[in-house]
Parts: C-alpha cells; sequence; structure tokens
DNA sequence: GTAATGACTCCTT
DNA sequence: TAAGGAGCCATTA
C-alpha cells in the first residue's frame, strides 16, 4: 500500500480521467512525486469501498489490460463507455489521456 | 537491516 | 510485432 500522499495524488489524477479515455500506470506514476507504476497498482488494488474513481481506465504501457482479478470487468466497463479494442486486445492509441 | 512482493515498464532478441 | 528477462521503487514481513 502507497504512502498517503501518494494515494491521495493518484487519486486526484484518476479522477480527471475523461469518460470514454484512458491512461497508463507509468503515465500516473510520472504525474505524481515519487510513485512508480507499481506503485499506482498497488493503489488501483486498495481503492476504498464508497470510491467513485473511474479506475477501470487505468490500464498498462501495453495498451492492454493488466492482468488482475478484476480485468474482466474492467473490460466491460470500458466498453460500455465506449472504449474499442482491436484484434489483439489493444486499446487505440488515440484514446490515450495524455 | 535484509529479503520478498507486486493491477508495471523498458530494453533486448 | 511479439515474447522474455532484467530493472524499479514503495511497502511489508
Amino acid at each position: 500500500m502507497p504512502r498517503p500522499e501518494l494515494l491521495e495524488q493518484i487519486y486526484t489524477i484518476v479522477d480527471q480521467i475523461p469518460a470514454g479515455r484512458v491512461t497508463t500506470y507509468g503515465r500516473i506514476a510520472a504525474m505524481t512525486e515519487g510513485a512508480t507504476a507499481r506503485s499506482v497498482g498497488s493503489a488501483m488494488r486498495h481503492l476504498p469501498e464508497g470510491h467513485t474513481l473511474p479506475w477501470h481506465r487505468v490500464i498498462a504501457a501495453t495498451r492492454k489490460l493488466a492482468d488482475h482479478d478484476s480485468a474482466q470487468r474492467q473490460h466491460e466497463l470500458l466498453r460500455a463507455e465506449g472504449v474499442t479494442f482491436d484484434v489483439s486486445g489493444k486499446v487505440p492509441a488515440h484514446l490515450l489521456w495524455p
């Protein structure tokens, strides 16, 4: 579990991802001070109950979904928002949030 | 203080 | 383009 300051920064950034767009763990980590991609992943795993964060818009740098328990649900949520996936299961580059 | 772990990333084949 | 392996960094035991 990342430090509280990092969690706060990570949550703030994730909350700013527009619907229908996605970003990567590394991008988020780069926007914080001290966090790494793995730290961001850890933060997503420990999301507080009742949160309203669009955690499903966070994917791996390969533009595929990271391998975790909720990946299937994440895929459904993204498709519901209009995010498309190519034949190899990757999100189109133009959907990446800067 | 040391070692292990993880919703990752980058650099080679 | 894809697959494999080393590297990273914060957290935990």
